[in-house]
DNA sequence: ATGAGTGCAAAGTATTTGCACGTAC
DNA sequence: GTACGTGCAAATACTTTGCACTCAT
């Protein structure tokens, strides 16, 4: 599955929130280790949830949404997509750039991988001297089941 | 610019209505002539001034939240992105397909248009008998402005 | 020891909704 | 005249924040 050093990544986020002047804090880790083990996209209300199922120490919600922002920057967590009012965020890192079709009947999200649109879209940055940091490609549809019925 | 006739777009807005049985009033067709006039992204709130500012028949908050669901139903307006807690909306009646550079520094939104990654995009979804119906791309980065500086 | 982190409850904010009244048909 | 549309205020629902306490350094 996913080719990552779970150990080495958090001595990356501890080292990052050293840079910071930021504490290493129990919550802070347990969450990154939560995180990665869900290994799918989630929300804030099932990531409080799943912690507090699989661990005897939960986190606050408070706790959570100011991790994930953190986790953001950090760059192991990106946001998917804002789905009614509730973001939707999935684990990244070790894994490649990737964009999501999404399906408007069933709420399925698949992942997708093109290279091709990548260069392309470097090509259109280039052009407008625009520097890229970041990018979300959604495609909403139909996926193949819900189309048959 | 915009190479639109505005009175057949309300025209055709009018059946769009009546097909539904819904009824043509006069809050409805006052915003899309509105929203055309403004004629570029715009958010609720901004809609609502706008409307109260140039008009001496304001349409309630309410309303324009229902009305801009119809419009986008209709086809004349699209969601751009969310950001923060708010949703950006554009007009997109008579102009072709693009998507966005936003500038994370100014927010700064450059729109473009690129068949070439149209194009991959249905490769893609035919690859996984996907049906899209609607798409979003958006760049997020540094403007040329925003770089220097 | 000290200040940043946490949990809680309260506040905030975009959006939706119930209801009484107005208006298109 | 009837039912749908509108405006208002209240309700929602996700997210943020102030504060007192706890913990990492």
């Amino acid at each position: 599955m996913r080719k990552l050093n779970l150990e080495a990544l958090k001595k990356e986020f501890e080292q990052f929130l050293r840079k910071k002047k930021m504490k290493v804090t129990r919550a802070r880790l347990d969450l990154l280790d939560h995180i990665a083990s869900y290994d799918r996209h989630f929300e804030i209300e099932e990531l409080v949830n799943w912690v507090a199922s699989r661990s005897d120490r939960p986190v606050s919600r408070s706790t959570v949404y100011r991790t994930v922002k953190l986790l953001e920057e950090f760059g192991a967590v990106r946001e998917v997509i804002k789905k009614d009012k509730k973001t939707i965020y999935e684990f990244v890192a070790g894994s490649p750039h990737h964009d999501h079709l999404v399906c408007l009947n069933c709420g399925k999200i698949i992942e997708f991988v093109s290279d091709e649109i990548e260069s392309l879209q470097h090509q259109i940055c280039n052009h407008y001297g625009f520097k890229p940091l970041n990018h979300r490609l959604e495609i909403y549809g139909l996926c193949r089941d819900c189309q048959s019925s």
